[in-house]
RNA sequence: CGGGGUGUGGCGCAGCCAGGCUAGCGCAAUUGCUUUGGGAGCAAUGGGUCGGAGGUUCGAAUCCUCUCACCCCGACCA
């Protein structure tokens, strides 16, 4: 069995990346149906394509093609990064416990994090994120202001033993990411770190070809930092985020607040038990007691750590849970069944009351504008009307608990806020001290004290981020790639690959691209043209160029682009030329 | 974790409820001939311990028990 050897070693970019590559010397599984384990388009296209295979839940094998791509992703973040300051590292994925514990996130991170025993039963990790590690290593080497600042990051990967991972690459187990960790004397140096990391992610996702937006995010219960999500806008989306039409304002619907409209409830007035048959839910209530559902005090019970707290909301609303958890200190709140919610507070759900309530009691910000309102009267089919706050009940504290609606009015502005559906590709973190502090990452200033460093963490998903362009560019046969992402930039497709001139014209044109730096896929496969044509449709190399005997009679070629589907001929000599001067074009 | 569903050749599926010879179909693969600008035709060929284990039975892809894997929905509003 001999191969059939080329005279010459294939040409490479300054990557060390094939320049021309042959398809029958490739591995491009096109599969004709999705499999089903795919649901959703870009998941199905990236099999389909041959770019990921799937080897267990949330698991997934980059093949060549795909690699290509996410090597492209990586080389414009790094890029970027590179640029703005940031110096790359690259940390180990197998983490020591102990480091966790020191931390505190070995007992509070839950089982999204996974953990091993090496063969002396010591306790390691798989790394979910690395601020464990790169703070250990700050606080070992750097000691003072001079060595300050300092950004870090790498591109490597993470596990996170997600309860549901979907959508192929969307949301693994296993990913890929490029995370860093700034390090600062002072706020106003965290702030530059934090502005810096915002342009460049903002550049990133520019040059991916990717219609985004950077949305204010949750914040979690970390300290008063504050945080950006950059979202692609896809309605297969996982987040939802809050627009503003009008002005720039827009927020993750987790963080987005909005002071809704609201009429007070009656001041002042004696508080009436009535009777109210059958009255569970807001609604049924509302049209019983011919009031707004806005003038009914919701009052959701729920368990945090087994503690129960009253959550206190206008019967038009929607409790944020996200928000809620923060109340309550990190805690995760878990709404009481209706057996839990009647053992604590003797009453079915629908008549719980916070008037004499024995537990906690949180209230919604509208529940203080409302001033009074109808409550549960802790009796079966009874409400309070005129139930005053302040007066029959009390609330330990008030704050934004409530979900913004569509048509809420802008935070800023005041117009009409609209939903949309995103997909989470990069997240800008201001830290603080929370890890500097609890691991003793200090540095000395120029005055001889000793201080926590101020801490910035920024990640972007590389998988996701893939994931998140087909999602947004394609058709009904395939991929649109970018031509910041392709594969490769050219898919050149000789027709009858046995008559010679056709074969030789094609090789001449590859020699002639690949010396021009042009990336080719050269379809040399003995397939007919129909098969061809869908497979590079269905791979989605931003320009096709096909050669056959027809237009070679004529002295040319012929080039189809994948995003217009618009056709021109090429005169076979400057066609190297003018595609190389449209790639250029399309990546400035 | 709760609910629903699916595991049959590389991919997509039928067969299962009413057990019965060598387990089928389409695509893909291999070979040959024809064909050659939008997933070709004909012919032949190869490939499956029917997810796994146990059980019932003369006989199990099919029925029962256990188990593993995967997918979807939910884990949210009284």
């Amino acid at each position: 069995m001999s191969v059939t050897c080329t005279n010459s070693l294939p040409r490479l970019d300054a990557h060390g990346e094939v320049l021309g590559q042959r398809y029958s010397t490739y591995l491009v599984p096109t599969l004709k149906e999705a499999p089903a384990e795919a649901e959703i388009i870009s998941h199905k296209l990236m099999i389909r394509a041959g770019l990921i295979r799937r080897l267990a839940a949330g698991i997934y094998n980059y093949l060549p093609m795909g690699l290509r791509s996410l090597r492209k992703v990586e080389r414009i973040i790094r890029g970027e990064m590179n640029r703005f300051g940031a110096r790359e590292v690259l940390l180990p994925a197998i983490q020591p416990a102990e480091l966790w514990k020191e931390s505190g996130r070995w007992d509070h991170f839950g089982p999204e994090l996974l953990r091993v025993k090496d063969r002396h039963e010591r306790d390691f990790i798989v790394g979910p994120t690395h601020e464990e590690v790169i703070t250990d290593i700050i606080r070992r080497e750097v000691r003072s202001f001079r060595d300050l600042p300092l950004n870090l990051f790498q591109i490597q990967t993470k596990f996170r033993d997600e309860i549901r991972p979907r959508f192929g690459l969307m949301r693994g187990r296993e990913f890929i990411m490029k995370d860093a960790y700034s390090f600062d004397v002072d706020n106003a140096g965290a702030d530059r770190a934090y502005k810096a990391m915002y342009e460049a992610y903002q550049n990133i996702f520019q040059r991916c070809g990717l219609q985004f937006a950077a949305v204010e995010a949750h914040s979690g219960p970390i300290g008063g930092s504050f945080s950006h999500e950059f979202m692609v806008l896809a309605d297969s989306g996982e987040d939802a985020i809050a627009f503003c039409p009008n002005c720039a304002y827009a927020a993750n619907l987790e963080k987005a607040f909005s002071e809704y409209p609201l009429t007070p409830g009656p001041q002042d007035e004696p508080l009436i038990k009535t009777h109210t048959p059958n009255c569970r839910h807001v609604p049924e209530l509302a049209k019983f007691l011919g009031v707004p559902e806005a003038l009914i005090i919701k009052s959701l019970l729920f368990l945090a750590d087994s503690e129960p707290t009253l959550a206190l909301i206008p019967g038009h609303r929607e409790i944020n849970l996200t928000k809620l958890k923060d109340a309550l200190g990190g805690r995760e709140p878990v709404l009481a069944t209706p057996e839990e919610a009647e053992k604590i507070m003797g009453v079915p759900m629908g008549f719980v009351t916070p008037v004499g309530a024995k537990v906690r009691i949180l209230a919604d910000l509208g529940i203080r504008r409302l001033g009074s309102g109808v409550a549960g009267a802790g009796e079966k089919d009874y409400h309070y009307i005129n139930a005053q706050v302040g007066r029959d009940f009390q609330v330990e504290s008030f704050g934004d608990l409530s979900l913004v609606a569509e048509g809420d009015p802008c935070p800023k502005c005041g117009q009409n806020l609209t939903i949309k559906r995103g997909i989470e590709v990069g997240h800008v973190f201001k830290l603080g001290t929370k890890y500097s502090e609890s691991m003793g990452a200090t540095f000395m200033g120029a005055d001889g004290s000793e201080s926590p460093l101020i801490m910035g963490c920024y990640g972007i998903g590389l998988g996701r981020t893939l994931a998140a362009t087909v999602e947004q560019s394609h058709d009904q046969d395939g991929i649109i790639w970018p031509m910041s992402l392709a594969p490769f930039q050219v898919a050149l497709l000789p027709l009858q690959i046995q008559n010679p001139q056709v074969t030789a014209a094609a090789e001449n044109l590859l020699d002639s691209l690949t010396s021009l730096g042009v990336e080719v896929l050269l379809d040399d496969r003995d397939e007919r043209p129909g098969l061809k044509f869908k497979d590079a449709d269905l791979l989605g190399l931003p320009l096709r160029v096909t050669v056959s005997e027809k237009s070679l009679a004529k002295g040319q070629v012929e080039l189809k682009q994948r995003a217009t589907r618009s056709v021109s001929m090429l005169p076979l000599e400057r066609a190297a030329e003018e595609l190389k001067t449209l790639i250029q074009a399309a990546l400035a």
